[in-house]
DNA sequence: CTGAAAGCGCTAACAC
DNA sequence: GTGTTAGCGCTTTCAG
């Protein structure tokens, strides 16, 4: 029913040995026959079936993209990176979405064995050691994304400058007593933030206060929930005058519970208590939220080099890649307390 | 490198087609045999190839998932219903992002041609007509979500139904000069979630003032957009006392800009203007939003009946299904008008 | 420059 | 029950 290269080769009265030269730019084929060709090719609109070119060359054409399934606009950001530079290249992305992290290693393990895909690319998760081993021993190109192994390809942001340039902006605000909102430590963003807020307040010669600290032992999504952030806010109210006048959280999605509670105690951001996030998620400039932002489309793009590098040449050492993010300011952490309202 | 069929028969002791009978439990085996087949297979950690199953039985067990790239929560719940239902199965989603309209037609047409996916989930956009076409040519399966055309099968919310409803909603709670915050009338759930408005309003014998109602011919998104949302609540409180006291904006999006214009306007919500939205997105729970909630996850799985019921039977006649979107009640509309905060 | 033929890994029809 | 074989649609030698 569906045009396939036999076809086109009898129509052009060629052997299917030249239709494949043709499509495939194979330079030895003379102008003449080239060109007859091309014209049964489009006359038949013909294009090659992926599975037989997949069969032939022992390649798939496709990555699978793997993130948590909670995921929102950060996940979508990378995807567009890597999409934008994938269709050029006519390579198929096959989106796979873990629930639970349990799932992680059967589902790959699966995926991997079935050779489907010719690349992995892993968002956002901590790879078990016993993938790591199987991937490692499949040989199958896989790059990290937001989350770090050293035997693998990964591409992150620096979150532990981005703790200290959120920090220092809080501190040249003539803030203090800065309190940072933490998720769980066993995240490594997590860790990295805190350790960037910890050097900027050194730099400054500002004690911490433990008091100030507030991180959580969550497991859900690591505490990067918006109910944490509001919980951990509260936290802080109770404090009363010795309570902080800048708060950084340790993503955006806590900074929005953050800003609840402060509004639900009746004061005011950045009045009476100035917020800054991390993420610059789709909603913070909307709600006015000072933020860290990630270059996730270009990070994408870059996942797709490693990608594409590593089909090549498979012996390349591995690349670690950190991104700067950069500090956006918007009106949750303006220099004097103007009123104003962040909804 | 990779076990293949012919590893394990050898290994087995066996031909070949024993042992794909076995795998595609084809019951015509022994135990014995089948015992000792699958002790092999497991031994050799053996994946049948999805290609080269592809090519002989003429399917390619993929489906194509494809959104508008703006897209966020709607669609990864979509995409998560269709995932649960899909992995039991072992069928693939490539996923594609539509960055343009424009580019619809084309970017589908190189798929549909190529024969690489069983069938195509298209999300919230309209369909061309060269496209359908093409597709309708092709006899390949394809399932319309949160969008419709007669030929194919569709699931998508009553959107009429959910104007009604939040429409009555407000007028229940005493409301009569109830406004509209509309997108771009081109699009269809606008339009319809609009008629339900009307419906709404005259069933209660309630005039609908023209100032009150609003409507953008903005191109960008169809003018779901906060922007929006922003400018038209603007546009409403410029009428003074004239101004409604309730809101119904056709999406939650819209809705986000309407909260912020009130906020603006140093009045409160919902003691001076109730506001209701549509979507039910990620943030309106958080934000205290009333909206009307669309039951995507079950959508996405009933696409995957709908696909697999069609790859079963392709003469099946073109089902379409509306759901009922569901009001939740937040702050955002209390009864009488509670100091609260929204953030 | 180009045709023929041998796979790629699997399914399914056909024999025994 | 089970082995054998002919495709599925393409790439890639190998001759010529």
């Amino acid at each position: 029913m569906t045009a396939t290269i036999y076809d086109v080769a009898k129509q052009a009265s060629v052997g299917i040995g030249t239709v494949s030269r043709v499509l495939n730019k194979h330079a030895s084929v003379s102008q003449k026959t080239r060109k007859r060709v091309l014209q049964v090719v489009s006359k038949l609109n013909y294009r090659p079936h992926p599975f037989a070119i997949g069969l032939a060359r022992q390649r798939t054409n496709s990555i699978l993209f793997t993130i948590p399934f909670f995921a929102t606009f950060f996940f979508l950001e990378i995807l567009r990176g890597i999409q934008k530079r994938l269709s050029d290249l006519d390579v198929s992305i096959i989106l796979l979405g873990i629930n639970h992290p349990d799932q992680i290693t059967e589902t790959l393990r699966n995926n991997i064995h079935r050779h489907r895909v010719d690349g992995i690319v892993l968002c956002s998760m901590k790879i078990p050691d016993q993938l790591a081993k199987i991937a490692l021993f499949k040989k199958l190109p896989m790059v990290l994304v937001d989350t770090y192994h050293k035997k693998f390809d990964s591409i992150a942001v620096n979150n532990v400058r981005g703790g200290y340039t959120a920090t220092k902006h809080l501190l040249d605000l003539g803030h203090t007593r800065i309190a940072m909102l933490n998720a769980n430590l066993r995240s490594v963003p997590a860790k990295d933030r805190f350790k960037g807020y910890q050097m900027a307040m050194m730099d400054a010669h500002k004690k911490i206060s433990n008091s100030l600290v507030l991180k959580t032992k969550s497991e859900y999504l690591d505490g990067f929930t918006r109910e944490n952030g509001y919980e951990m806010m509260k936290e802080l109210l109770k404090l009363g005058p010795k309570r902080p006048t800048a708060v950084f959280a340790a993503s955006d999605i806590q900074a929005y519970g953050a800003l609840a509670a402060i509004a639900e105690m009746g004061l005011r951001c950045p009045r009476d208590i100035a917020v800054i996030g991390f993420d610059d998620l789709e909603l913070s400039g909307p709600l006015g939220l000072t933020s860290m932002l990630q270059p996730m489309s270009e990070m994408g793009m870059l996942t797709v080099e490693r990608l594409l590098d590593r089909f090549e040449n498979p012996g390349l050492p591995i690349y670690h890649k950190t991104f700067e993010p950069t500090l956006i300011v918007r009106r949750s952490t303006l220099p004097m307390g103007k009123i104003t309202k962040l909804v």
